[in-house]
DNA sequence: GATGAATGAGGCTTCATTCAT
DNA sequence: CATGAATGAAGCCTCATTCAT
């Protein structure tokens, strides 16, 4: 029943909670979501500890916001190449795509680590599990639409769509993950000619 | 007034340890290994929370000691193949490893999900980043190799292997993680073709 | 970029320091003094947080507000009897002020609930003791007076004065606790009755 | 994941769960319930904080085990005299419950300071309704018998009972919680005394 | 006067680890 | 070797209280 010593200012609510979910990114890559504390967080925002509790729920909450924020940007950025399906040249939306794909990474390879370690949670599974079959249902129809118009020859659109996404995410996860100089170019080439090796025709060997 | 202690039988050093670490495993794939406790573990394999300290030093220990453990099946795993590079046709080494690679991932599946949820923490990145890199370089000698030989035409044999064995590994541990039904046999064909395609020559399009 | 803040009418102090008090005693017995917060008072009593320490010092201060008012009203009522002593037929007097407790219990249910399970803190025991005291002496002078005037037959008046006020206190407070159906005029014939067999004199069994 | 300094014995689990209920009766009576920390009991029984949760779920469950001790006390107390009902003198037996009473109260003078501050909380309502019923049935019971048998003149048994049982409650516990001095003769005289008027004839005035 | 975001002490609870039996 | 009661550091969260606007 006694309390307070430093203040501070009051910031806009959406800043604030900004705030946290950045610093809260900034030390869980420092040192993993499990074993960073609310008080790391705090302290990185440089806010008081309550203070956390006035914009999540709890910690778990916050790794959730910051999920949503992730599968929201990696929505609106794989729905710019979906628009475009049928309306361009197949092949260069495929590249483009995959150029685009490898970008992406690059930017959030912060939340990619993050997400990489910490997993998927019992608790905020689904929004992610949603966000990869919207995902992975956008790369299958653009797929199946480019081999109908007999641009691309797949034989198995679904797994080809997994085999191709999974490995541009994997390469740059492991990039990043195991601290690899990365060589932003090299990626974006070899990852067109993926792109061309795996939607193009079976040769015989 | 005694009362009757029931003490556990003895068991042979090496058997209660490895009975400890596949309890772990178990306990550990049901609820994370963040979120289980020594309890939970020593519960699971029917010794009491002392006794795990007679085997491991601590939860992390065995933590680390489930990882050795995988790592050096993956190891040996991939070293079958490595032995074969250049005694046999390049393709059909090609797709048996891709092969053996798909019911690899499907047998461990339980700890490749386990490793991905954990991922990589800092005390046991070593091992890990050890064993993919002998694995990745097992792979980019066989790719070169049959590069050389003519056998194959890749142009940038580092980033093939990583696409390759991303692919893979990411398709499966999606599958496991998302608990799609998982067809083997569709698996191992799309892997095989995976191979040939991006093993072979690119195709004008 | 301003935001508008509705700032609520500006009341008179001592209206809205008991408009405080009356939310307070609403939630109080909804939850509990100990489990309810300042913002569950400041809440319903329509108002923001910081206000409530515009009119109490602490939450303490105003569990002690409540009670002293409580009290207050408990002395105020009790004079009006203690004035008629010795003015008029002990029997009607003695009657009257069983029913005049009764009514009054049963009028102040909500505030007895609560300082029977909130109790007698350290910090608010005085006024409490005072006035339980007070009442106390009050009614003792009445059965002294009404037995030297020979119309009660009392053996010890301090522990009868503690029986009669205890019983009655007892078991409206009882009823009002598990809630059961309240009959006031059968608990005033019964009151009644009691004040007559308890002041009246022992029958030999 | 370090640990550990201090070590102590080893207690039959009955025991160490009695010694801390114990200690939490200490503590509770001098600081109240609800400020009374878990760490405050276990430095009151002499263990550390940990151990109090290898006995107690929480506080609360602690609290909620002491209320079912002492009701458990209260109704075997109770039962002693139910079982005489019919079998002995009615008079003999009424005042031998009062005697009963007044005993039984000043003996659990801890506990029933500590429920009467800590009162009813939602978590431990049904076992104290429940006992608080089963006693009034007894007396009731009682009261009805020896009226049925001609011995008593009572009107109304439940509200008698009621008077009863609260008139000598509440003084014990008003000695209690004000700190009288408190005489057990003139206490037991004085309840003998009340038995006698109250399940006695009414007298004209 | 009124507001409500910010503060931070403090309580509850968990669980890795130890060690006497 | 095995046991499991005991330990206590550490983390999450609540909420009384303050104060800049």
């Amino acid at each position: 029943m006694k309390q307070a010593v430093r203040k501070r200012v009051a910031k806009p609510a959406e800043e604030r909670r900004v705030d946290l979910m950045d610093a809260a990114l900034r030390v869980f890559l420092e040192k993993g979501a499990a074993s960073t504390t609310v008080a790391d967080i705090t302290d990185a925002a440089g806010v008081a500890k309550g203070t956390f509790y006035l914009y999540f729920d709890s910690k778990e909450a916050l790794l959730g916001a910051l999920k949503e924020r992730f599968v929201d940007d990696m929505i609106a950025h794989a729905s710019q190449f979906a628009e475009r399906v049928g309306r361009e040249d197949w092949w260069i939306l495929a590249e483009a795509t995959a150029e685009g794909w490898v970008d992406f990474a690059l930017e959030h390879r912060a939340q990619i680590r993050l997400f990489a370690q910490e997993g998927v949670t019992v608790e905020t599974f689904e929004p992610f599990a949603e966000c990869e079959a919207k995902l992975h249902g956008l790369f299958v129809a653009g797929i199946e639409a480019g081999t109908r118009a007999g641009a691309f020859h797949v034989t198995d659109p679904e797994l080809t769509a997994h085999f191709v996404s999974k490995a541009l995410e994997g390469t740059v996860e492991h990039a990043i993950l195991f601290g690899a100089a990365i060589d932003r170019d090299a990626l974006v080439t070899g990852a067109k000619e993926l792109v061309r090796k795996v939607l193009g025709p079976s040769v015989a060997s």
